[in-house]
DNA sequence: GTTAGCACTCGGTATATGTGAGTGCTAACT
DNA sequence: AGTTAGCACTCACATATACCGAGTGCTAAC
């Protein structure tokens, strides 16, 4: 689609406009706002053209223009200038996000936290899941004479634990043979690998332990499989309810951002560098009064995951861009650095 | 405060249709809804006599009774007849709690959940921090020549664990002074020892590996305080969208809860068997439209901890109060029995 | 002590009316 | 042909007015 450059300055306008003021932006008030030296009958014209174009839309028949989804997109894709980050922000994000600051989840924790504050938006992020993550290590601590408590670690960094009750005692000659099962068996092997039939057969091999063993390992399962799903870390929901175009449907967004599968689903769709998906581009109806965007961050060159943030479709792209984008690139650093150091 | 028998029958009346109804309640309806051999002129004596009392309160002159706090609190404590657990909700309750839920922490998860699900409230849940816990074993698993997954677990069974970095790389001679400081200074010890003066002097000792020792130790620190610090599981905030009394307020109200310090307060006043607070009767401003109700569990004959739910003050107590009577008391049987075998 | 009766209150709904920022269209003007 | 002044028209929103009805408190009779 191709626009004059009249249409295009605009149709900029009536976005910036509309998203400073809320209001829609009728032909005059546009003027104000930004004097061209052009008449408002001749803002209508054009701006009737933009909206038969689907650019643009009005509420009702005597009301000024709003962006349409395709309005933001055009805006987003090629109109809008970048604004530089600034300075307060700059220093904010990277006083939250400290080199010091352990491991990667709780680095993430963190990026979440400030993301959500400086936008006023709620912010996701999640580490990729290698789909060629092989099991690092395993590792079982008992805590009690009949629990213990298992640790996966990947080849891909991830690392889960949990607690876990073993049918009978746990001997040390169990633990003995768990080690040796595990080790011989499964370390080394790729996450998939690991379901309740093979570890079926595991067990059985160790002879007179094999029922305490099993629950040992089906432990061991359900750790495999959390390490291969992506979990989504939120921050900062509530934010979304000082918006009024989003509380009519308050309850609605607030659990499907709970609920951890179709956030998922989203950030793996971030395959780019910056993805921006705004309104109904979004697949989840519960978001098509929201615009989402997401950036990528790699580590030592390889893709480490997504962070992002979800607001209204009525919300400042240009400053938030940038942002995102200083956020992701500052995780990748952080870790890449962290990495190269172990 | 003593009524007479009217005037608690009409009390009882005007707490239950409102619950039900959300309207505030007039004479003449009111006998409708619970007929009594009296005229609307009687009943609107006596309302006005508990309004003076301070038990019903009125929206606007012209309008119907509504029961104030203080109201809520006499039928609570005097006029509501506990209403037996219906049999589905039992059966659901048992049905997401049952024995073989693992720990205690999915075990309280889990509770929290489903109490959410059939109350349409926010559920929250505590284990109760013993101010006796000592150490009962540290452990550290290397994760990465520089990274390490610290687990610490209490007398009391609380078990908690955190990826650390350390300054320099983790040796097997450095797991082993790890493992022989922690176990000869630390493990017996209560919780509240473990500060940061006494892991300096702790690393001091060791020699040559003390700097890397103490960013170890350093993480046992930040154990131990998460160790005594409650901590509250909270579910189904969302839930609280859906009443309308609390909507205007509820950017206000899901911050509050959001944030654990506050929460943490509320669960630790829990001391009886069962508490109720009622709207202005809470602490917290953020939770004046709002009632909780907790109960705790135990362990063995030990204070387990607390399981309650937080909703508008128009909530059905006669219905709710006996759920989460239940629920507490399944949960505490569950734990004692986990325990026992363990 | 109870109740019928009555004047009064007041939020909610409905209706009319005006206001103003917006529109599209046409005809005149560069 | 593109631009613009002008104009009739639209429609959400605000304000005024009236009315309804469920509620009240009070008084006087039962």
């Amino acid at each position: 689609m191709e626009l004059s450059d009249r249409k295009k300055k605009i149709l900029a306008a009536v976005v910036e406009q509309y998203i400073k003021t809320g209001e829609p932006v009728g032909s005059k008030s546009l003027l104000e706002y930004q004097p061209m030296s052009l008449s408002s009958a001749t803002v209508r014209n054009e701006m009737a053209e933009l909206s038969s174009m689907g650019l643009l839309e009005q509420p009702h028949t005597s009301a000024g223009r709003i962006p349409s989804h395709k309005g933001y997109r055009y805006y987003v894709d090629n109109l809008m200038g970048r604004t530089e980050l600034d300075e307060k922000v700059r220093k904010h994000i990277e006083n939250a996000v400290s080199e010091k600051s352990g491991d990667a989840d709780s680095l993430l924790s963190r990026a979440g936290e400030v993301l959500a504050n400086i936008t006023n938006c709620a912010a996701v992020s999640a580490a990729t899941v290698g789909e060629s993550a092989v099991i690092k290590r395993i590792e079982m601590v008992p805590v009690g004479t009949r629990t213990a408590m298992l640790v996966l670690l990947t080849s891909t960094g991830i690392l889960k634990s949990k607690i876990c009750r073993a049918d009978s005692e746990i001997t040390p000659s169990l633990s003995e043979s768990f080690y040796n099962v595990t080790s011989a068996a499964l370390v080394g092997r790729p996450l998939c690998d690991v379901n309740l039939a093979t570890m079926q057969t595991l067990a059985a091999s160790v002879g007179c332990d094999a029922f305490a063993m099993l629950s040992l390992l089906a432990g061991v399962t359900e750790l495999a499989r959390d390490a291969s799903q992506v979990d989504v870390r939120l921050d900062g929901q509530s934010n979304l309810l000082n918006y009024v175009e989003l509380e009519q449907n308050a309850y609605e967004l607030m659990e499907f951002l709970r609920k951890g599968e179709p956030l998922g689903d989203i950030v793996t769709l971030n395959k780019n560098d910056l993805d921006v998906l705004i309104g109904k581009e979004n697949k989840y109806r519960q978001l098509e009064h929201s615009s989402v965007i997401m950036a990528r961050y790699s580590v030592k060159n390889q893709d480490g995951g997504t962070i992002g943030l979800i607001g209204p479709t009525r919300i400042d792209y240009a400053k938030l861009i940038p942002s995102v984008k200083y956020l992701t690139d500052l995780v990748g650093r952080i870790l890449t650095k962290a990495l190269e150091e172990d």
